[in-house]
DNA sequence: ATAATACTCGAACATGCGTTCTTCGTCAAG
DNA sequence: CTTGACGAAGAACGCATGTTCGAGTATTAT
């Protein structure tokens, strides 16, 4: 009939292939032989190790021998250029800015954001970096709402003109993020909407640059399981 | 009074934790408690299983009993998997939204941008999205900036009510980006800016929905290289 | 038909690896 | 001091899992 087999990927490779693929995203980590041969009615381990021989020397996937479960798929690249961005708590507008200590890793926060290496500035170091959820509106004329994520850059107080900061106000108990631009008779604050005012900060009053804004991402549909 | 540990975790829980992760990454599959042990210099396994165990108890991991490698990080997608979702094009308010078709690869694509699937809705199919520039300030009202990238899914012209889409008004030759809801006398399409009016659109007028938007990117630092 | 592959099966084998038990030292509370 | 919780070690146990082998059945080529 048929030609058993073409060339390239045979029913059973692809089945294989796309069981690794499920296994590892369902579970966190590959599958047995033997699970494999039960997800797709292969009755032998042999058999199964018989294909999984030649996914390897196709280049599918790579196996570390005599190791359980030492099978990883070469493709969907196992160095992805992306790190967790710790989040480091809520920014409210009433609230000084939550900084993350030094020591401070990641385990210890609530959670952490994924980013892709290629979304963020160039020379940004990861340890560098963190992220704040905000918390209210009151970040509207930043064009940052409820519930976004605002990835930041610690800068150790600098701030060049043209960079959005977060900007902690002592003397106003307040927390915004504006442009910032330093000029002759102190500071100029300016929204990100355009339609909105600038606030002008006098020389002597003291602000307190928490960090560099470099992200946000807003995540509108989350509540789908 | 105070235990002899602080509580949380401790100098060998973020060790652990710490070999985990980048086990995973190195290799595509979790280590084995042997392995950890000999990483985080413990010389027993039973020792790393009791950590592990206490690590399981706080949330940290997730451990399948009885298999080998049956560990995997609870937070933040144990699997770095992320792709790349092609930029169709610019969304401009006067002009009609650039859709893929569906033979559309991301390799015609002009670029594409990586997110992490932890980011976007869980049941998201990675073929039915694709990524828009904002071009322009005229999605201030969604609090949407020029330069922004809009993440979106293809719905097939239906939405439901509380969802943010992207719809096209023939009449009115206008693209917008609302939150979508479905009324007795036709349509009302609400701006994410809370101090904004709905748009109300009658039973009759035409109305087309492109897509569901399910996520914003701002790149506020695009430093050049 | 015969030989040569490609594929399949089941079973035995060897060991990787999680689990459990016993023992020991330290520190805080009673 | 005694007790008990906590942290640590090492060894033994036993199932889980990768490996290997012998044999059987299609499919294709000669």
């Amino acid at each position: 009939m048929m030609a058993r087999k073409a060339k390239g990927l045979g029913e059973r490779h692809k089945k294989i292939l796309k069981f690794l693929e499920s296994h590892q995203s369902r579970e966190g980590f590959p599958p047995t032989i033997r699970e494999i041969g039960e997800a797709t009615d292969i009755s032998s381990t042999s058999v199964v190790n018989y294909y999984l021989d030649q996914l390897e020397k196709m280049g599918k996937i790579e196996r570390q021998r005599k190791i359980s479960r030492g099978i990883s798929l070469t493709e969907s690249s196992p160095l992805v250029d992306m790190f967790k961005i710790p989040v480091a708590g809520r920014i409210v507008a009433g609230e000084p800015i939550p900084v993350p200590a030094s020591d401070f890793t990641y385990f210890d926060a609530e959670s952490s954001v994924d980013v892709a290496r290629s979304l963020l500035p160039s020379r940004s170091d990861t340890d560098e970096l963190f992220a704040l959820e905000v918390d209210g509106d009151s970040m509207i004329d930043a064009m940052i709402n409820d519930g976004d994520i605002v990835v930041m850059k610690s800068t150790g107080g600098e701030a060049k003109n043209g960079e959005m900061v977060a900007v902690w106000l002592p003397e106003r108990d307040e927390t915004t993020l504006k442009y910032f631009y330093k000029e002759s008779e102190g500071y100029r604050l300016q929204p990100a909407n355009p339609t909105m005012e600038p606030i002008h900060i006098g020389k002597d009053e003291p602000l307190e640059i928490k960090g560099k804004v470099v992200m946000v991402i807003r995540q509108i549909d989350k509540t789908v399981i």
